[in-house]
DNA sequence: GTTAGCACTCCCAATCTTTGAGTGCTAACG
DNA sequence: CGTTAGCACTCAAAGATTGGGAGTGCTAAC
């Protein structure tokens, strides 16, 4: 697959500079062009073997005789791994987005939708948030809190905020009850991850509704309140935003095209797959074929994820056409990246002195 | 404005008929083929007689000499008000909205996605719902409840489910004083409105805190959180769905045209603007230039406004090209309109017993 | 290995032509 | 007087033709 290594340093030169080329301008690569360019002082005639050899190599290729060249798939991929470590990132723009995590209080939601609408400002693509789900997060506390008739709202405090969601009880319980079925159940489950909770009552259902003893008849609505919050979030935790930005590239200037790409941005669940991957590196480009999906065969996706305290919380994509500004994302990720691990989960949310909570 | 009168009982036929075949074919409306397509014993001679008397009129304007006709405005206008009454709704499709009413204990947050989604999946035009601010809600009590380091939450119930928010204490407080607190506030503030408990807090400052001397401390947290809470509502209650769907259109063909409204149907706080406004009347059109905006000058939006009890709760908004169907929207966004009016807002969230509340 | 030179290819834009759908007008008809 | 057949006129849209020019590949000379 990887044969860059048989370039020699002269072809592999032209071919950054021919791709750097047309992502800028959008023109075929000529050899004319080049010359007149860059500070190269070969001819015209050496750069057109050069230029001829690289597409014999797959890395251009050609419209039609006597058009320039244009880079396929593994031309991009070549300019991709060679900027890698290079970004050129608009700071200006980016250090607004530092003010939001500086904001505290934000609730994790909120902050996604914040940076989602920065980062497509700032690099003027549409951009994807998707919140990992809910499952993984630490319980801090369990409160229940009697409402209306029949219903009590059941808060699970975590390191990523407040979870609530109403219980449907089929039954009147006074304040009191509640407030001790919250302790009751903050006991049984503090610590615990809500994934490990939730197999933890399937598991041991039993059993657990002998221990809970009368606050047993809570336990079933917490237990299906948590399954339909689980699928909530998997649901709603995916933001996305700047999707008509696409329509400013000139590859897009037909509807046709347009429309296929404007509809899966508008499809949250197909977001949520193209987003989310279980790639350990922190930012990669996923360019053209390279998706398998004919929808995106015009399209490079940026992805980024985006850990507090080594773990996974977010997904950031940037979607544009194969001929994006590589550096220019490149940076706008790694900005983003980097303020997540610099942030505390608990600071978000105010708490300045970790460890220090009560019940 | 309106000359519709002087319409004889032929041209007003006429009109209608090639403002229908317009709207179904997008073909300019020719004198010939309106022979070959109605049933009139008329002659193609005395159909452009006709046909020219109505764009004298204003109700038909040519692309140039030697084409057909097309609607203006005013032949939309005329067509609208013609077919008012009548509507032809996808029974079936709207039938699954129904359910979605029938669900209990479905925020309304939710409830208007569902609806937004299904709308606009009927009527394969972008759907736009808009839920009123939150300031015209009635209090039925008020909770706080401790949560970690220096923060509570604040519960307002109303009739339209829960709101929460988080208010920054500054302070510590244990689980007694924030449910006194609550219990005092709750029996000031009850069955005001979310405004105008606003209000009454500005207005009354010094004297309530005097009234509700040890809990004073809560009252400015809780006035601030407030005001963040109904800017929130106001940012958040808008949804919409089915941009793309525009771009079915022949009219969208053209990037450039659709650039414009797509990008306006990304910013919510454009729609708003364009959703809401004070008309009385439950379903409205508005035709193009009626719209008074450039970018939707060959649009039509479709609004409905949608009351529970009388009161006004959302608004829904149809965008679709100045030749949709309109007898097609119309249906749909009555049944919409009806369905809101059987509603009772307790009985969505799962009260089936009104007024049978406990604090 | 590099390059000047040249034949060759083929897109693109401009121009022109043709076609035909559709109109407006007029004169005749019942 | 409303209706209609007939005809001249208009004009967009779709081909056909053309020339220009940008770009290439190849070859032969440096």
């Amino acid at each position: 697959m990887n044969d860059e290594i048989d370039l020699s340093q002269r072809k592999k030169q032209i071919l950054f500079q021919a791709v750097e080329d047309y992502i800028e301008n959008a023109n075929p690569i000529t050899s004319g062009a080049m010359v007149s360019k860059s500070e190269t002082t070969l001819s015209s005639a050496t750069l057109r073997n050069e230029l001829n050899a690289l597409e014999q190599m797959g890395y251009l290729k050609q419209l039609h005789t006597s058009s320039g060249r244009v880079p396929t798939t593994k031309g991009y991929r070549f300019f991709v791994n060679t900027i890698k470590d290079s970004c050129r990132a608009d700071i200006e723009g980016l250090l607004k987005i530092k003010n939001v995590f500086e904001t505290r209080t934000i609730n994790l939601t909120e902050l996604i939708k914040v940076i989602a609408d920065k980062v497509s400002e700032v690099t003027d693509y549409p951009t994807v948030i998707s919140l990992g789900g809910i499952d993984k997060l630490e319980i801090l506390s369990i409160k229940i809190i009697p409402l209306m008739t029949e219903q009590a709202l059941m808060l699970i405090e975590t390191p990523r905020g407040l979870l609530n969601n109403t219980l449907e009880l089929k039954q009147n319980f006074d304040e009191q009850s509640c407030f001790d079925a919250g302790r009751v159940l903050t006991n049984k489950f503090k610590s615990m991850t809500i994934g490990q909770m939730i197999e933890n009552i399937e598991n041991k259902h039993q059993e657990i509704l002998n221990e809970l003893s009368e606050y047993a008849n809570f336990f079933e609505y917490v237990l299906q309140s948590l399954i339909k919050l689980t699928k909530q979030y998997e649901k709603e935790g995916i933001y996305s935003k700047g999707a008509t930005k696409l329509l400013k590239n000139p590859e897009y200037q037909n509807v046709e095209q347009a429309k296929d790409v404007l509809s899966l941005l508008e499809d949250k669940e197909e977001l949520r797959n193209l987003i989310e991957d279980d790639s350990d590196c922190d930012i990669a480009f996923t360019i053209g074929d390279e998706l398998n999906d004919n929808r995106l065969s015009e399209c490079t996706i940026a992805k980024a994820h985006c850990k507090i305290n080594g773990e996974n919380i977010a997904s950031v994509g940037i979607i544009g056409p194969k001929r994006m500004d590589y550096a220019k994302i490149s940076g706008a990720l790694k900005f983003i990246v980097d303020e997540f691990k610099k942030t505390d989960l608990l600071e978000l949310h105010g708490n300045n002195k970790k460890g220090d909570k009560y019940d």
